[in-house]
RNA sequence: GGGCGGGUAGCUCAGCGGUAGAGCGCUGGCCUUACAAGCCGGAUGUCGCAGGUUCGAACCCUGUCCCGCCCACCA
């Protein structure tokens, strides 16, 4: 017996490898050492507050399955790892932790400020970095990039001056999102629409000349401070009279213009007037655009009521809402109130209710842009997998708005835009000495920063060095596959694929792949709020319940937060006092066995758990297989043995090692694991490492010395087969099996299986195996429902009409007395001799099991077990009996297709025709 | 309002034109010297509903009802 012990323990071996791969530079391929181009992009979203891992970055798991593929294929791998967002999800970070010093940025000043974020950049990029180590992520982790790294600043600064010149970032004044918690505006994909109950609201005003009133509807009366105009139909006959006349604001000193309007106005909603405040609505400001109407901006940056407000100024909006109508109540102007319901736009970050405001921001100009982007799409230089999100991708693409970049934030690529006193604007790489148009001195730059996603959009060159025409950049632009979550397809893939076209002149890579959202086990978004996010670490190195509450809802009551937890998670309710270590490769392993069309992934501990009993059983199978290998000498080449069952294993690992490979290639992940598990479970540990038990026991030299090779050949190539999912337990027994001299290093580094290469193609052996195997789940079946107790031994005989098929059984005789536990070998005869007595028969397909049960049976048992099989049979028997009785059927279908019909009905009828001839028997058993 | 996806065994989901699958759960029996994190058996589904196409439909088409998600400036 080998010195391991008998279970697999994660804990005692994953650190160990890690250790191992890093100190041998097993995943620091140079980039110069051949042709091959592998690249895969991952983005790193930071860690929350405390600094902790969240389940989205174990999904990378599906990268590095693709990466440690590819480079066990020979390829020359570059997985390029990096920390992301430069803006506000960084900034609001380091403000919460300043706000807690009872400080704000302000009392820093921004020098000082963002050395500050540096640093919390660093010390969480680096926790971040041992955190994918845990996970056995094959990056280079010390090559970690920051989005807003020295390097990477050169390359935004270079394409924002060139993307300046050629007209397509411009500077303009108009309606932005502004979000006054933030105090920046933001691009629309960082607007969330909220529903909400609101009411739509009824005012009038009075016209200048005192003689009528115009009574208009809206959502948001303190936006009435802003109105420069209120919009009627030109067509509709209740309003005529007031074309071109003039109302008087309540509360401000302004006459407002009745102005008519057929795109703003739908006559049917509301009172079929409406208020118009271009500086604060969309619709509005378009229509203001349309009319030449003033926009007047009410609001301050911190989202109360500016001087504009006349008495509201410095009320908050929802104050100045209900101030505005309270007034308008005193004025005798409401005209009534009705509930609404409407769609709130919020920030994402924040929440915050986002207010349309106008103010001057950058813009980029994204037509231009979209367009080769959506191209490359639809020629197919880019793939888009899995191919539903095509069509969103086009339609995001195709409705695109111009892209507000700037942000009113002290952390990010500062604007390279430089103001002389005149008001000229200077765009230059380096800061200019002089104003371009009027040459004056002493400008001043751009206080905004650019949108995270802008230097973001630059990631698949600018990380290769760019604008330099590097070795790296030749190499590894376009890259192979970039690897996502779908929520970041707009924000970052769409926007790689616009700047990669327009500055690199083609696509930034060859196929886009995006996996779903990892939710709670009833399928809820994770979220602190409700207290069910798990830190993938917890499940990896295992942890009680109590500290995984803690962080799930810190400073919560122990109890309501386990409550919340486990309601969460129901599957967890069956595993005591907390997380055991399941282990990276059970983690893994778990997380690709979900399909990537699934848009929620459902994370179940339980399952976590039934991959871990996975690892185990790896582990098991080569504890035993390691007695029998130790002297095996391996070339390479897969054995060609004599004994059916290692001619079987081989061709099950060519099929096998196929799958998997299809699927890691295909982007299914869950049929290329999954083919492996079944594998490795259902067909290597169940049925071919038990029938190598006889053969060590009782076989011959030769026999024994065939199953070895074959067992050492089928183990060592299933543990390469199985590296990419589970890397460190394939490592770790891969480091003790016999394996082929030019393979010393790491499995990391051999060569990944291929049916060629590898395995055996044997059709005979598989059709043999079936119909053994067949017949010895038939003679179990009996046994197990007869009561026959295990260790019993019961005498079998079976008995098969065709020659061939006895031959085979007596061959194998062995195994099945091995596997049924039968009195001595099987006796194997030929079709319709007398039955003994006490024997009970099972129908296999072509072989008739005849088990002796030696007075244990039960007739009312048989008979059951009998009338289950023949009602089976007969409904089986039905059903191609009714589709071969139509003439249609025989005409029309493929002769493939009814021939196999003809054939199965036959079968199913002998098999009928031997069920009933044994429960004419039942009677006799006792 | 538009678009996309889903409704299959108690639960989570595969399958997407030829007689319903997996894991977990349930259940009977086993500590059989690799593994009880295991082994050998067993039960369980009018594949959301209604039409249609087809020799044949869970799978294709139409309609319909639920449930998600995304996009959208209707006051």
């Amino acid at each position: 017996m080998s010195d391991l012990p008998k279970a697999y323990e994660p804990r005692d071996v994953e650190p160990r490898w890690y250790a191992y791969w890093l100190e041998h530079g097993v995943f620091s391929a140079s980039v110069a050492e051949n042709d091959a181009r592998e690249r895969y992009v991952i983005p790193m979203p930071p860690p929350n507050v405390t600094g902790s891992l969240h389940m989205g970055h174990a999904l990378y798991t599906l990268q590095d399955v693709l990466c440690r593929h590819a480079r066990m294929q020979g390829k020359n791998v570059l997985w390029q790892p990096g920390i992301d967002h430069a803006g506000i999800a960084t900034q609001t970070v380091v403000e919460r932790q300043l706000m807690r010093e009872g400080k704000t940025r302000h009392d820093l000043g921004r020098k000082a400020f963002v050395e500050r974020v540096w640093s919390w950049k660093e010390q969480s990029g680096g926790r971040i970095a041992e955190q994918m180590r845990v996970l056995g992520f094959s990056a280079d982790w010390e090559r970690l990039k920051f989005t807003m790294d020295p390097d990477l600043s050169h390359a935004v600064r270079e394409s924002f001056v060139r993307l300046y010149e050629e007209g397509l970032i411009y500077r303009d004044t108009r309606l932005i999102n502004w979000c006054s918690d933030c105090r920046t505006a933001l691009s629309d994909l960082e607007v969330e629409n909220e529903p909400a109950e609101g009411e739509l609201y009824e005012f009038a005003y009075p016209s200048s000349d005192g003689a009528s009133e115009l009574v208009v509807a809206t959502t948001r009366p303190e936006t009435m401070l802003g109105d420069t105009a209120v919009a009627v139909h030109p067509d509709d006959p209740r309003y005529r009279h007031l074309h071109g006349k003039t109302l008087r604001h309540p509360f401000l000193n302004r006459e407002i213009p009745v102005i008519t309007d057929a795109i703003l106005v739908d006559m049917e909603f509301g009172t079929g007037a409406v208020k118009v405040t271009p500086a604060h609505d969309f619709n509005d400001f378009a229509t203001g655009k349309r009319h030449g109407l003033e926009e007047i901006n009410v609001l301050n940056p911190d989202g109360t009521i500016n001087e504009q407000g006349g008495p509201f100024m410095n009320m908050t909006v929802a104050e100045a809402r209900a101030a505005v109508k309270r007034a308008l109540a005193e004025a005798g102007l409401e005209r009534g109130s009705k509930p609404h319901a409407l769609q709130l736009p919020r920030c994402q970050r924040t929440h915050t209710i986002v207010e349309p405001m106008v103010s001057t921001q950058w813009f980029v100009r994204t037509e231009p842009l979209a367009q080769p982007a959506l191209e490359a799409v639809r020629d197919g230089r880019t793939k888009i997998l899995p191919e539903e999100w095509v069509k969103t991708y086009e339609h995001w693409l195709t409705g695109i708005q111009d892209w507000c970049i700037s942000r009113q934030l002290w952390w990010g690529h500062q604007i390279p835009a430089y103001y002389c006193p005149g008001g000229h604007i200077t765009v230059g790489r380096e800061a200019p000495e002089a104003c371009a148009t009027c040459g004056a001195e002493s400008l001043t730059q751009d206080p905004d920063v650019l949108d995270t996603w802008f230097s973001s959009a630059l990631w698949p060159f600018s990380t290769l060095g760019w604008p330099k025409q590097t070795v790296a950049l030749e190499r590894f632009y376009p890259s192979s596959d970039l690897e996502t979550g779908y929520d970041i397809l707009f924000f970052w893939v769409a926007r790689m694929m616009m700047m990669g076209l327009h500055f690199m002149g083609d696509v930034p890579f060859r196929r886009v792949l995006l996996h779903g959202l990892i939710v709670d086990e009833t399928g809820e978004k994770m979220s602190k709020v409700k207290g069910n996010t798990i830190d993938p670490l917890d499940l990896v190195q295992g942890a009680s319940f109590d500290a995984v509450v803690e962080k799930a809802l810190p400073g919560a009551p122990r109890a309501e937060a386990l409550a919340k937890f486990k309601k969460a998670y129901p599957s967890v309710a069956q595993m005591g006092e907390g997380f055991p270590a399941f282990g990276a490769d059970a983690l893994r392993m778990t997380l690709c066995s979900y399909p990537p069309q699934s848009k929620r992934i459902a994370l179940s501990p339980k399952r976590i758990e039934g991959y871990r009993n996975f690892c185990n059983k790896v582990y098991n199978a080569v504890r035993f297989a390691l007695d029998y290998v130790t002297s095996v000498e391996l070339d390479g080449a897969p054995p060609r043995p004599t004994l059916l069952v290692n001619r079987w294993i081989l061709a099950r690992l060519a099929h096998a090692t196929e799958a998997s490979s299809r699927g890691i290639d295909g982007f299914r992940m869950d049929d290329g694991s999954g083919a492996l598990y079944r594998f490795f479970w259902d067909e290597l540990c169940d049925w071919f490492l038990e029938a190598t038990k006889p053969i060590f026991t009782g076989g011959t030299e030769a026999e024994k010395l065939e199953t070895r090779q074959t067992l050492a050949h089928v183990i060592e190539t299933s543990l390469r087969a199985l590296h990419p999912f589970i890397p460190f337990i394939t490592e770790e027994l891969w480091q003790r099996v016999p394996r082929p001299a030019s393979r010393p290093l790491s499995v990391a580094l051999a060569p990944y299986p291929t049916a060629a290469a590898d395995g055996r193609a044997d059709p005979e052996a598989e059709a043999e195996m079936g119909a053994l195997m067949r017949a010895i789940g038939a003679a179990r079946a009996v046994r197990s429902e007869h009561g026959v107790p295990p260790n019993a031994r019961v005498p079998l005989t079976l008995r098969a009409s065709d020659a061939a098929l006895r031959q085979l059984l007596e061959r194998e005789q062995r195994t099945v007395e091995f596997l049924v536990r039968t009195d001595g070998a099987p006796l194997v005869e030929s079709t319709g001799g007398e039955r003994s007595k006490g024997f009970v028969m099972s129908v296999a397909g072509e072989v008739e099991v005849l088990v002796g049960l030696r007075g244990l049976v039960s007739a009312a048992t048989e008979q059951d077990r009998i009338e289950r099989g023949l009602k089976k049979t007969r409904k089986d028997v039905e059903v191609l009996d009714k589709r071969l009785a139509n003439p249609k059927f025989v005409a029309n279908a493929p002769d493939e297709v009814v021939r196999e019909a003809r054939e199965q009905l036959d079968a199913l009828e002998r098999q009928l025709a031997r069920l009933e001839e044994a429960r004419a028997l039942v009677s006799e058993l006792e």
